[in-house]
DNA sequence: AATGCCATGTGAAATGGTGCACAAGCGCCT
DNA sequence: AGGCGCTTGTGCACCATTTCACATGGCATT
């Protein structure tokens, strides 16, 4: 902080930039971690499994101060990254629905890593409600508002039933959550100001099923009478 | 079945469209136990949080059949997405890695409606091996392959932590297995032939953190001196 | 039978993203 | 000091996708 000026990266990424941003930062520790210092285009985009020239032009929306000849700077644009994922200032996050899927969240390393501790767990069922999940009590659906006021959380996870996640997503949005994540497999509508997105597991799944089976019918009628 | 002329749908989809598919034909199954029988690109549309046009011109990728002033079969139309999306025929799945994430999974009862059972669980730690999750023993990432085998499994799951993520694939592809959708946060490879969907929770969480930090930053600077 | 309404199907423009190819610039070596 | 090799930064063309706008055509009502 305190350089001057102030940050001018108000720019405007495009999302394809951003969705990679990610994956350049997890390369990137990595080489931090191993001792290198600088890091060509051509190398961080076989790290990322992109095209160099793709690498060039993300690398161009940050300041990333790249040097002619040499490469970019690791730690640099670890830093770069950082801030422009979310300013460097871990976002804590609040699970609503504790199945499975809610319980393997919890629980899940890479959230914290990623600067997502999750500050609470909250559920719509009694039963559940009051038990003690990966450190954190859950609470009751209806502590939802007081629970993001106390955490700070702007970031809310769904993993209800899809019957449940539209009411859940509402909820988070009443309680002043900005961010919402959706694995409930049914399409949610949130305000034009909270920010949404959808993670769809048996999709996923659908969406593999149909190249198999296009390469099946591709093969057979390449194999047909020749 | 066995309407004379055959399929003339290798004629390619685009990605985007099938991509779509699923979440239309989740809209789709639901109207039809509502008792729903034919549908307008708006009303679909609306249910898959699309635009009618593009709707329209996904259909005219299927075998739509749609109806000038109607509108489209409910069902005909779940059918033929859900022959476009594997044939109709269920493919089971294998999951690699039995921690959080993959017991969590193993349980998801989305997969099974979509079409996807679970076949059988692999893991590398002798701990985990031969203890009974979700129904399933899971068994040596050794007999992967026999497993593979034994039950016809096409798709494979992993769910390892990222550092095993890369030996797990390779299994996968060695046993057999031409679809594979990775949980784990890390960039892995495949040959060719093998279709490879990346799901990466943290990901999903920092792209998010981008939006958030950037309506922040766009508020500050517009809200700073007049 | 004719007419009007309504929703599909699609040509074409606009948009967003990717990748090539090359100019510009930096550091090292002589 | 000068030249060379390496890598960044970017203009441009290509491609995929989205969206608009409208012609086309079926169904119901008169």
């Amino acid at each position: 902080m305190a350089d001057a000026a102030g940050p001018r990266n108000d720019e405007a990424i495009p999302d394809a930039t951003v969705a990679r941003l990610p994956i350049y930062l997890r390369g990137l520790v990595e080489l931090s971690d191993d001792g290198v210092g600088t890091v060509s285009s051509v190398v961080l985009a076989s790290l990322a499994g992109v095209n160099a020239a793709n690498v060039r032009k993300d690398m161009s929306y940050l300041h990333a101060d790249g040097t002619r000849g040499v490469g970019y700077d690791v730690d640099h644009l670890i830093g770069e990254i950082s801030l422009v994922l979310g300013g460097g200032v871990p976002s804590p996050v609040v699970i609503v629905g504790v199945g499975n899927l809610g319980r393997a969240l919890s629980r899940y390393d890479g959230f914290v890593a990623g600067g997502f501790p999750v500050a609470g767990l909250v559920d719509a069922d009694p039963a559940v409600v009051g038990r003690r999940v990966a450190g954190n009590v859950v609470r009751s659906v209806e502590d939802l508002e007081a629970l993001v006021a106390e955490t700070g959380c702007t970031v809310g996870i769904v993993a209800t039933p899809a019957s449940a996640a539209q009411a859940a997503v509402d909820s988070l949005v009443a309680s002043g959550v900005t961010s919402i994540l959706n694995f409930a497999p049914t399409v949610v509508t949130v305000p034009e100001r909270v920010d949404l997105r959808q993670v769809d597991l048996a999709t996923e799944l659908q969406i593999l099923g149909y190249h198999q089976h296009h390469r099946a019918v591709e093969a057979r009628s390449g194999w047909a009478t020749g």
